[in-house]
RNA sequence: UCCACCAUAGCUCAACCGGUAGAGCAUCCGGCUGUUAACCGGAGGGUUGUAGGUUCGAGUCCUACUGGUGGAGCCA
């Protein structure tokens, strides 16, 4: 029953109706007293706002405001007033209160600290916290910019499929479901050799959906379940697809940097590194990476893989995401496509994020012949049968391509400068997590 | 899968060489007209993760288990 007659404004648009009445509804986040005068601190999902009731003004909404606790769900009517001692830049002066509900337990998470594994169990509840707030408003806009460029710039969405048979990069071990008659089906862990087939359809494609690893990866860098952005371009060699990414890294992080300013400054983000990501990215051959690591004393030699301190190493070196390029074949998947050149290497590359947040997107060009596609299949020891839809790609027109993988919470994690990828996203997953 | 660490009040933590459990916040009561994790006074709140063991005596030492955290590998 709403009995408050005053038009309703959402906290973000406070700043129009200065003067007016207006009825915010939301939950109370915080609130002080102070025996003639209560500060209420109410959310509403679109920002934050203080109301003031003072007890010499109305005695009887002095008493309702008393009885309110944390997270109690309520409509405040008030007059919006500019205030400088508002850190919002604007408060509400009460007239008067509809009380919603009262929460019938005390709310969990309170003003003071928590460890991770409490706030975790309470994930449902934290993502009303401020900090969480303002991470999901960066995810939002760094989601909207991924599908903004490209469209911009002339990809079609194709979304590929969740469940798959048994196919795949064959990294890591997949999760696996029952399939009616089929036996067992598979939780994608990538849709790359779907856009493959689909860039054969429409040239330039790409997709953003979950992706599942069953990996039993303990890391602050790692989910189980995780957003991936792919894309997949006919006729792209290796370089067109390293120019590819760095248009597209740096057109997100220019458009958050534009619409979610504020919300990286609640996160107290320095935006400097951010303002420096502008094409061109620096490139090194990863040659050169491990000659760089090996004069700054990591143990590394030709051949070994780099892994997450070695990309600090080679990251920090730069002031913006390096892309290190022309991995060896024998560290890499079946699909990537040898150096006509140097068949000891393959035409990839990694993007490194600055600032030690690592691999942010893996690449590479595709195998195009036919024959070779099915040698590098039998030498991974994987099963050419399952693969018979994807080898009949490069019988009918095939054609050099190329494309990649883009995680949406590495990019989350590195533009929020968080400590840790389970904040990048609503509801972790990771592998001792399933709850809430 | 491997390595390391953690588990004490609702929450975050403390408790020295093994000697019988303590603070802040939260809750409840009282005070305060501009608070910003508000503050001040008072009260209640515990089978120290579980099961064994050593000891006159274990939150503390030992073993196993359970749950969690960080990292390696793997990758986005």
């Amino acid at each position: 029953m709403i009995i408050l007659s005053a038009k309703w404004s959402y906290i973000k648009d406070l700043k129009d109706h200065v003067g007016e009445i207006v009825a915010v509804k939301g939950w109370i986040f915080n609130k002080r007293s102070s025996g003639k005068i209560n500060f209420l601190q109410i959310r509403d999902g679109t920002g934050f706002v203080q109301g003031i009731i003072e007890k010499t003004y109305s005695e009887e909404t002095f008493i309702k405001a008393d009885k309110i606790k944390l997270e109690s769900s309520v409509i405040i009517e008030g007059k919006v007033r500019e205030d400088k001692r508002s850190p919002y830049g604007y408060e509400l002066d009460v007239n008067d209160i509809e009380i919603i509900q009262i929460p019938l337990e005390e709310y969990p998470i309170s003003k003071k600290d928590h460890g991770i594994d409490f706030l975790m169990n309470n994930r449902h509840l934290w993502l009303r916290s401020q900090r969480q707030f303002h991470i999901l408003n960066v995810r939002n806009e760094i989601v909207w910019a991924v599908r903004e460029f490209y469209k911009n710039n002339g990809f079609i969405l194709v979304d590929t499929p969740i469940l798959t048979g048994a196919i795949g990069e064959s990294a890591g071990e997949l999760f696996s479901v029952d399939y009616f008659d089929l036996g067992k089906a598979y939780l994608t862990q990538t849709g790359q050799l779907y856009l493959e087939a689909a860039a054969m359809a429409l040239g330039k494609v790409y997709n953003l959906g979950p992706t599942f690893r069953a990996e039993k990866s303990k890391t602050r860098r790692h989910l189980t379940e995780f957003w991936m952005n792919e894309a997949e371009v006919a006729y792209y060699d290796s370089n067109d697809n390293m120019r590819l990414q760095e248009e597209l890294v740096s057109y997100v992080v220019g458009r958050v940097l534009e619409r979610a300013g504020d919300h990286l400054k609640a996160l107290e983000r320095d935006v400097k590194p951010l303002e420096k990501v502008q094409t061109p990215f620096p490139r090194i051959s990863y040659d050169e990476g491990v000659k760089l690591l090996q004069k700054k004393g990591f143990d590394i030699k030709w051949g070994d893989d780099i892994g997450g301190d070695e990309e600090t190493g080679i990251s920090e070196e730069f002031d913006r995401p390096v892309m290190v390029y022309n991995y060896p074949r024998k560290i890499k998947a079946f699909y990537m496509q040898p150096d006509p050149q140097r068949s000891e290497v393959v035409l990839c590359d990694d993007m490194l994020a600055p600032e030690g947040y690592g691999e942010i997107i893996g690449a590479s060009e595709r195998i195009n012949d036919p024959d070779l596609l099915i040698e590098r299949i039998k030498e991974f020891n994987l099963p050419v049968d399952s693969y018979d839809w994807y080898i009949d790609l490069r019988k009918y027109g095939t054609v050099p391509h190329s494309g990649f993988g883009m995680g949406i919470e590495r990019l989350v994690s590195w533009i929020c400068k968080l400590e840790h990828i389970r904040e990048a996203i609503p509801f972790a997953r990771t592998i001792y997590r399933i709850h809430p």
